[in-house]
DNA sequence: CTTATTTTTGAATTATTATTCATTTATAAT
DNA sequence: ATTATAAATGAATAATAATTCAAAAATAAG
């Protein structure tokens, strides 16, 4: 009997990843992503339901990633909730560096996947927000981050901020400066704006 | 002859934000947007070229409202750029606010306008940019504002940050208070989350 | 080598909807 | 009233692209 060859299932997924960001997960064509990926536009539904399903695993996978990296760094002893804090938008930054497109995929359709529905569309989202709810409230506890705060707020406006200066520099690489992006996000987080 | 009575240009950008916000713009039919409206399907495209226009026009109209508020108030003397910026915010929040399901659409769907093009979609957002660099500028030549930050950095991020907050905050008004919203933002943004 | 089984193909099907346009309706002018 | 003109209608058209599926290809087992 024949046997799978390769790994379709991923050649997919980096194909996919490719044409949503450059077209838009509407506007991409599956045929489009099958020619990308080097097989017959039926083969795509050998390995995905349909085309939402796509979208949803290229979600999955990265926030699962995501999560068992801020896993392992919530662990740790050796630094400070702040450092921590740090660490965790170092390892966001990183992996979306890796992978502009990607960057641009999570960015531009998280509004669909999220649509008409009550709760979030996968549990490591969900874990890993709850891992930055952690490492807030750690440095809390220990006097280094003001206890007014409102973390779900803050967690989510951080993301959203940072969600959007990757966007924009996938789009653009040379206008936003990766380095800048990074050094000035955590400034601002941690100190604000204004003279002290 | 026939005359137009009624202004349906209007009525057609209420029904299409409403549904926009409700289907996302490449569920929403035109024949929604049409009997929500109270036309015929036709009807629409005797006022917008086609259902891009629609959308173009909804951005257009609110970052024109935003940026003819925000030029006035850079104009101010009687108040400080660190006000100014604060000022700049309560305009984004009370404008959103005062229409849900806009802070959806605008949210949601920038991305897809944005797609393709090297520039911005419209003259009203680029100068309203313009000014918050301004104000931003004015508060560190004056000594209020830390002056090793990277501007336009810091615009997006804010930009970004505020967005993702009130869309969540149209999807699910009860989990995400606006008062607290407004408050924890302007305290982010001003002060950092370290306890000094 | 032949067969059985699984994978792969890609053209055909199907569903969806944006857009068009021939027709109808309303009103201003005469 | 009648007519001329513009507004409005909504069923028909046309285009697009997701998904299916009958046929073909590949390989393991005997």
């Amino acid at each position: 009997m024949r046997v799978k060859e390769g790994n379709k299932e991923k050649d997919i997924l980096e194909a996919a990843i490719k044409i949503f960001a450059k077209m838009g997960f509407h506007q991409a064509k599956i045929s489009k992503i099958a020619e990308t990926a080097g097989i017959a536009t039926g083969s795509v539904y050998l390995y995905f339901k349909n085309k939402d399903a796509i979208l949803l695993k290229i979600f999955e996978q990265l926030w699962q990633k995501i999560y068992l990296e801020t896993e392992s760094l919530a662990k740790r002893s050796d630094i400070n909730a702040v450092e921590k804090f740090e660490n965790l938008l170092d390892i966001i930054f990183d992996l979306f560096v890796q992978n502009p497109h990607l960057a641009v995929v999570i960015s531009s359709e998280e509004h669909y996947l999220l649509r008409g529905k009550r709760s979030n569309f996968n549990e490591f989202y969900d874990k890993f927000l709850d891992i930055g709810e952690e490492i807030i409230n750690e440095g809390i506890k220990n006097k280094l981050i003001n206890p007014n705060l409102d973390i779900k707020i803050f967690r989510n406006f951080a993301f959203g901020g940072l969600r959007h200066l990757l966007h924009l520099w996938a789009r653009n690489p040379n206008d936003y400066p990766l380095i800048n992006m990074r050094q000035n996000v955590k400034f601002i987080l941690k100190n604000g704006i204004l003279v002290k």
